[in-house]
DNA sequence: GTCTATAGGTGGATAGAC
DNA sequence: GTCTATCCACCTATAGAC
């Protein structure tokens, strides 16, 4: 059953485990050696599929992005109820953290100054997608009386995945991934209705 | 009135400049190059002040995190209230955020998985210094009906710590430092106390 | 304390055979 | 598409003169 290697295949392989490296070390930590090494390949080889380093980050950022956006399509279709969708939103970015990996645009978030052109217009272009995305949640919910908060969609939606991003961060490097549920959990709460009645 | 330059003045003026450097590309993407020509000096030079980098690095760290933290003693001394000492607290790190900065220990948790033990375990002591000293203020503050919250004091603190770092990088990465302070009062505005009667 | 000079290694990237 | 071989720039770090 097994078939031959496309070029697809290939390209698809060496893009796990740069999306590995990155998560790990940063994308200016990693190396195409690290990666010929993890496939048994020779660097020559990789720079077939993505004759630059900057080639390769922005295919990765632009693939991360999607398949990201994609989960969230899903996760709207699937769960109605507004505290179910952020529940789940924030069950992609805790399925990450395994590993001593963060967020691929968090990390890049940090690395933002010395990256190229077109990583950095992808990892604005994911921030910003985000944003629209759970601002849209958040307002549907709050309209449903399923949630509330103060302000607007947006500004709530923003500081929400400053925590998460920066929740991540700091649960790392502490090694304790239960720091980030713990203040994932915190913040999910604020947006709870207190019913007037028990 | 200008003093014979010290071996200590140089190794502070070599710290400065790799201080800036950390904040703005990260502890990887930055050389003894980079330090030497900002100071007219040779890389050689440097190396008799700090023979490694990784000695560099765990300076930078140290010296750091003792500025942070007499920064926050001085707070506690000069401001008696806890949103003004919160208010406060945030201001330092706005201060950081200009010119494409971000805090020192934001950006080394993202490179965590790469930097020397010496400069894991400081930032992992900055993180828990920064922890213990907003939890000792929140548990103050509302002691004396000054903020609200829920759960334990080091809880809101990890929350509040997480939400700020990540709203650096988010907003870095989108030129946009308002985004900061809009993501900072949001979260502070949560310990404010709804007075029952006007 | 700062310099020149250089070692020894690794980075991304290319040429050309197969 | 993958390989061998190689280039050149840059990295951290050291030796030794001044």
């Amino acid at each position: 059953m097994s078939r031959p290697s496309t070029a697809a295949d290939t390209s698809n392989r060496i893009l796990d485990v740069a999306e590995r490296l990155v998560k790990t070390r940063g994308f200016n930590a990693f190396s195409y050696a690290d990666i010929a090494e993890a496939l048994k390949v020779t660097k020559a080889s990789l720079h077939y599929h993505f004759p630059t380093k900057a080639d390769l980050g922005a295919r990765l950022v632009e693939r991360y992005s999607a398949s990201f956006l994609s989960a969230l399509v899903r996760i709207e279709q699937d769960t109605l109820d507004a505290i179910g969708r952020l529940n789940a939103y924030v069950g992609i970015y805790a399925d990450v953290l395994e590993d001593n990996r963060i967020c691929l645009c968090g990390m890049l978030a940090a690395e933002y100054a010395t990256l190229p052109g077109a990583m950095r217009k992808g990892i604005r272009g994911f921030f910003d997608a985000n944003e629209a995305w759970l601002a849209q949640v958040l307002a549907t919910g709050r309209r449903r009386s399923q949630i509330g908060f103060i302000g607007s969609p947006s500004d709530a939606a923003r500081a929400l995945m400053a925590t998460l991003e920066g929740a991540m961060l700091l649960a790392r490097s502490r090694q304790e991934p239960a720091q980030f549920r713990s203040i994932a959990r915190r913040s999910l709460s604020a947006f709870k209705i207190r019913r007037a009645a028990a």
